[in-house]
DNA sequence: TGCTATATTGAAAGTGCTTTCAGAAAATCT
DNA sequence: AGATTTTCTGAAAGCACTTTCAATATAGCA
């Protein structure tokens, strides 16, 4: 029960191929008897000719695509539920284009915009080279970068180095000076590192208060719960611990504040901690954090994304989201 | 000066037509400097594949569309990133489609059959109607269940019922008596309801133990963390409180632990708190949960899914996924 | 009636692409 | 170093149609 061809047709209707396919396209070059017959046959197999198929149900509804890491990190996924909670009330099919290699992005990035038969593209959190900025500028497809920012193509911006110094300002405030920072040391080369960015941050908020940060305070595990933890454990296990943790992640933050419960530190009275991105975990877990708005800015990218599909001669439109810092109980 | 072909692209690259559909079609085949040369010579002849010839040679389409009840949920997520893992590798397009009424559902599975232009469906946590099913049957479109078993077609089932008569056991078996449950009252009319399921199975294992699950020992509030809190706390200040408390869900988990933290309940010591899904913060929590391989049970419905569509004479699969206890600190 | 012009048809040759297959080259393992 | 395995590549064989072309039938016309 396979989808028929004009060959099953040619069979059913005793005729040929050929017939069938004029019948097609230049009904009136057929006999009416045979075209009949033909269109019986058409009827009684429910035949729809392939290519025909194909266009109808891609012109139905618009296509777009989202490029995306491989997302482990659920901050990525977030930012997803965001961009489908857009799309799904627009008659917009969407479609995922996961990421784990270079290579992977850049064949991506070169044969989409050719055989994907998109109408518009997001490319979220991976860093586009020039040449695949222009290539998608040739080839006329909308985009919206995601966390990489390119003069060309349209884009949301997180700013964290913004964040980062957001947060040495809030816990200086707070009173702290002795502060430490806890990233990740994950750095996928087919990906970008925010976490670099908020430490640069964190550190030059710092360092306009008159604090250094001390390399000791600084630590970079990869991001797993055993190593994060063990982190947290070596920069609490000094003879003068810090009175305040930077988690570059809500993630890393959780194991932070696990860690402390275990030592017998008190949250926030012997540790302030704070985490970044405000996942949905982060209020069950009375978190302090800064909030980038994951769902927003998904939500954003597509707003941005139709308005230039509906009109190609828009400006390109940067947009840079704004960071808060969310005071819950643990700092 | 006619539109370029891939015949032109090839002469032009110096290479075959075979290569140059590698380079639009499966990049990573190709290596590096070939595909360089060939996109070379698009760029420079300007080629644009006709998308016409290319369904016509195509045995296949490539796209493997996934219906989804709007995504609030991490666990759908997490589900979500096995299914994009597995298939990223395989070629095939991700389509999404986001449901957030029954109307939408029924839409999308009447519709989506007959446009033809899917290989295969993933219907995740939803429950189809048996009508739906015939019609799906009938255009024979490949389709794995996940969640809501059906006869007629695959599944990938999570056994909520044998899930929370573990539970049961589990703590039984810890010398708990006093036990509660918190669910959450979320029946969206479209979506399925596993944590229902959880609660029957943990009835079962205490009535199988011997133990009344009494009536002001369950608790279902709305998915929303303070709601959640709220309802832990009445759970905990009561004259004669739980010494175990099973959250239908790892989020909810989390709320409860944070309350007794306020309360000045030790934790496992006064209150033993066990979740479910194990989601990839339990870890970071050092939550005590009822592990159900999300990722896993998204691979393995693409694994299905897809040997299906190599071989459609196969039976009709159903797979129900162990679930396992993972102990950790909060029980 | 014989003969040409025309209508209708099927075989076969494209069409622009994908995919299979097998060989060559490179990488990996002993 | 030799033996395997893996990666890369082009030739060639589809794919599902459209088109060409020659064959046949039919109609029109003297």
């Amino acid at each position: 029960m396979k989808k028929p061809t004009i060959y099953d047709v040619a069979e059913y209707s005793g005729t040929s191929i050929s017939t069938v396919s004029r019948v097609l396209n230049s009904p009136d070059k057929v006999s009416v008897e045979t075209r009949q017959k033909v269109f019986e046959a058409i009827d009684a197999l429910d035949f729809v000719p392939k290519a025909e198929a194909r266009a109808r149900a891609m012109r139905q509804n618009g296509r777009i695509g989202v490029i995306t890491p491989f997302f482990t990190a659920p901050s990525f996924v977030q930012r997803l539920r965001g961009l489908a909670g857009e799309l799904s009330s627009k008659n917009y099919e969407l479609v995922i284009y996961t990421v784990d290699s270079v290579d992977r992005l850049q064949g991506y990035l070169s044969s989409v915009p050719l055989t994907g038969n998109l109408d518009g593209l997001v490319i979220m959190s991976l860093p586009v080279d020039d040449a695949y900025v222009d290539h998608l500028l040739k080839h006329d497809l909308p985009t919206v970068l995601i966390e990489f920012p390119n003069r060309k193509l349209n884009s949301v911006e997180i700013d964290d180095v913004a964040g980062g110094q957001m947060v040495a300002e809030y816990l200086v405030t707070k009173g702290h000076r002795r502060i430490a920072f806890l990233g990740d040391t994950d750095l996928p080369e087919y990906a970008i590192h925010p976490v670099s960015q908020r430490l640069v941050g964190f550190r030059k908020g710092l360092q306009e208060a008159g604090i250094m940060l001390k390399d000791e305070f600084v630590r970079l595990a990869p991001y797993t719960e055993k190593q994060t933890r063990q982190a947290a454990i070596e920069l609490l296990n000094t003879s003068n611990p810090p009175t305040a943790i930077f988690a570059a992640t809500d993630f890393q933050a959780l194991s932070v504040i696990k860690v402390a419960h275990q030592l017998g530190v008190g949250i926030p009275e012997d540790l302030a901690v704070i985490g970044f991105d405000d996942l949905d975990m982060a209020e069950y877990a009375d978190l302090t954090t800064v909030r980038q708005h994951l769902d927003e800015s998904g939500r954003l990218a597509i707003e941005i994304l139709l308005a230039h599909i509906a009109d190609s001669s828009r400006p390109v439109q940067h947009i840079k989201l704004a960071l808060t810092i969310v005071e819950r109980l643990t700092a």
